[in-house]
DNA sequence: AGCCATATATCGATGGTCGGTATATGCTGG
DNA sequence: CCAGCATATACCGACCATCGATATATGGCT
């Protein structure tokens, strides 16, 4: 899974968004980092609902503008769960190497 | 950056390692969900040494078959430790999300 | 009047990964 | 004794998620 989708699966977590919603959050979530493209989005909006990770929730109509809302289903939250922990895993595992890696380098300049 | 590309990084980030051990390490570190094909990896070791991340840190033969060692460079390490830390915020909020999003509904159902 | 935010949708291009194939050596089980 | 597997690098076409752009429409701000 990439991170788009994963973020995209992260902003419907604890509750439905519409499509613009899930763009505004992802970005705010990534400090800016990310910045989801309309195609990415709503193309991942349909796979994701084809996989059954999404729902439509409901629809509301806002200033002549529909707003289509998704939410999680429960595959999409054990899904998104089992994501989550592959990711603290791998970064743990990274930070840890790096780490055990300055130290080794220090030793070997002498440095206490 | 994608996760086979992150987890070759991080097969390096110890140590130097060559093309086939990077291919188990990533196995391993991923308790066996991610099997990195030929392909990707040494596609993948040409790309990342053109963008400065790896070097070649030595070459040897063993058993009359060429091992080419690599290596992290110092905007490697960066980038990775970068990255490692985007991914624990990453796993981080999802993790918390779903957490609310249960405490949520079990409090909807009448569960203390 | 012009621009930006809101909101969804579609389309071609890009690029990292997949899957397979090629080449070569050495070890091991049947 | 030879077939298969592990070791080791390399290349290729195919796939698909994402990118970047464009389209359409409304409302608010300057």
């Amino acid at each position: 899974m990439q991170q788009p989708t994963f973020l995209i699966l992260t902003a419907l977590a604890d509750r439905p968004q519409h499509g613009y919603g899930i763009m505004t959050d992802v970005e705010r979530m990534s400090d800016g980092s990310v910045r989801l493209r309309a195609g990415t989005l709503y193309a991942a909006l349909d796979r994701l609902r084809e996989e059954g990770f999404i729902q439509i929730d409901h629809e509301e109509i806002v200033d002549a503008r529909l707003r289509r809302y998704y939410s999680l289903t429960d595959d999409g939250a054990t899904r998104l769960a089992a994501e989550a922990d592959r990711l603290r895993r791998h970064a743990q595992t990274a930070s840890r190497r790096l780490r055990a890696s300055r130290i080794t380098n220090a030793a070997a300049r002498g440095v206490s």
